[in-house]
DNA sequence: GATGAATGAGAGTTCATTCAT
DNA sequence: AATGAATGAACTCTCATTCAT
């Protein structure tokens, strides 16, 4: 249970989460940098030095907050993945789940779109880390997909998992980029249907 | 070509290339903020100074690269898809020369690869007007591909896009995570395979 | 009362005061372009940035104690200049307390000096507002004057309260240009008496 | 004859003019610290390496064009002051023509407001050096009052001059900060009227 | 003499982090 | 635990001065 965390555990969850929500605001509008431990902590209705009772620095915010809010997709996952579901169907749920989270969270999809993408190797490394169980699902579906006779079995399945995952992030990007004005969660059938068929793919499907 | 740049034209524009390249080169390994001005120079063989001989400022060094770097790629679009080729063939040639142009630039993608998501409002504007060209390009094939009939009528034009760029780019980004070790541009053919045929689509293409 | 400062107000008074006067005498032995900020916060005996708790820049730090000087100045204008006092003794009553004043602090009369002439706009339109209190009483005195009869009714006011302050100014500088050396104070009651009877006055007075 | 200058005479004369011009503009507006040797140059139409051939350096910018511009004043006195005149009109003459001369240059009459009063202890001596003269024609003129009998004996002739030149100085400071907008040679009149008189003195002078 | 690109020391300011209270 | 004043290293940018052409 939010394993990274090296400072122990504090009995204010309150204040954890209040630095959090604080932290994903502040970064949203000005990014990683420009994000002072002093705007997040005034947000957050807590004392500067108290950011450092929950977190070890700067970059364990940044990182602890992407980790909660994947690890919920994730979680989000695991609940509605059931086993009886088509990696068709499975595809679609996770789309639908991703793009759901996403939208009920703008300042946080902002900031994750950004920092899925960090220079840094340490942040970089910890990064993958939280993302790998998020691929594990995408490949796990792709396979089932290929088992089942969905997808064909020459499809290079490393790639397809890119396409899948790429097409996702380019589009919550640009729904970011525009303000997250409209409804995200409206586009993962188009989505979908794509991704399935392709661009030549038949209407039929 | 190079048409932000503020400070007029100097006459060495091999000390502006040397700086780019240096920028790129440090900014690949530590990004932006950490890529002190200091050390670029160094790296230029330059004095601090003279970097704003060249630029007006920092931001404007991580700029000009990006442009100087995404229009070497649109020029090259240009040349390369002649109006007789159909909507599937240039777009095998746009991820193709995309992947070639970048694997024969691997610091020039890492650091394209952060920087095109941009927190900063103003970076991130200056970069969209610097892509708007090669998504006119991508636009303009989804179109012409509709067009003669080789994708379908009711496609989610907007999506489509979406779909192409962001597999391209996460492609290019598991390459630039990876430490740009594999050929990138072999991946050419099966990225346009599964884009064009989707995950469910026959071999028969 | 320090109605300028953008800062919030510190709990140490104490190492508010500590940095004016250390920025006094930093800058009476060098200038203000020549004083570093960490000259003046090491002299302090603060942290660079310590200086930046306080005030809100280092043009804040030297409006900041002009400011202070001429209010206390000012204050004690008010409180000596009771309301029986014809305009001549008002007169010698000011020029008694401003060398005073000044005669006990050398390195403020010597910022002093040269702030008063500022060919930076803002720091000038800042410097004239924190004066005019001062011009004020001395327009006040020599109405006074006229009121009662002791200064001619065709007098030139405006250049008239130029002369009392333009000798009183000049006398400091010279006080400050050869080392604050003798006793300022001492030269009032000679200064006031060529200001009433001007250079070809009887000593009838 | 231009007897500070240690660099060699240039022939060209007009560039050594059109620099310190120049340099008049610039400072007047942006003060002396704010004077980029690159705007002075731009300014006098010549490469920033050439004020080096007429000019040890900034500071010896600064302290030519002061010297320039009070030796000027100092023979246009040498010139009017014709024996003849006893020490009133000497007087008179002496204020009108600081008032017609810094009335027809206000740019410099600006520079020098500031200029006269530095904190650096080297410029402050050559500036001291450059008004001795001007001085000393102010002391002779309150000297021959005195012996003419014009001026009472017991007068302090030190601070006799300094009101005199104060309150010029003074003068044409309000002048300089309202932006030079009215004629300040009109004020003479005025300015010598209280001077000698002082603030009680009859109408009757 | 004249040029102006290049230099690099230097300064103001920021901000993550600490620690006495 | 919580605070927030204090710290000081670090960084961007400026600009007087030089010197090869």
């Amino acid at each position: 249970m939010r394993g990274g965390r090296v400072i122990a555990t504090r009995r204010d969850e309150g204040k954890y989460q209040a630095i959090l929500r604080a932290a994903i605001s502040v970064m949203a509008r000005s990014g990683y940098h420009n994000a002072q431990i002093s705007r997040i902590a005034k947000a957050a209705g807590v004392a500067d030095g108290t950011v450092y009772l929950y977190f070890k620095n700067k970059e364990d915010v940044l990182i602890s907050l992407i980790r909660d809010g994947i690890n919920k997709i994730i979680q989000q996952c695991e609940r509605e993945l059931v086993p009886e579901l088509d990696a068709r169907a499975k595809l679609e749920r996770i789309i639908s789940l991703y793009f759901r989270e996403l939208n009920g969270d703008p300042d946080f999809a902002t900031v994750s779109q950004v920092y899925l993408r960090q220079v840094d190797a340490n942040i970089r490394r910890q990064i993958g880390d939280i993302m790998k169980p998020f691929n594990d699902i995408l490949d796990a579906t792709v396979n089932q997909g290929v088992a089942e006779g969905q997808f064909p079995a020459d499809i290079n399945r490393r790639i397809a998992r890119r396409m899948v995952f790429g097409t996702m992030d380019e589009t919550v990007t640009a729904w970011v980029l525009t303000g997250s004005k409209y409804d995200l969660e409206a586009l993962a059938s188009d989505v979908v249907k794509l991704l399935l068929n392709g661009l030549t793919g038949t209407s039929g499907k």
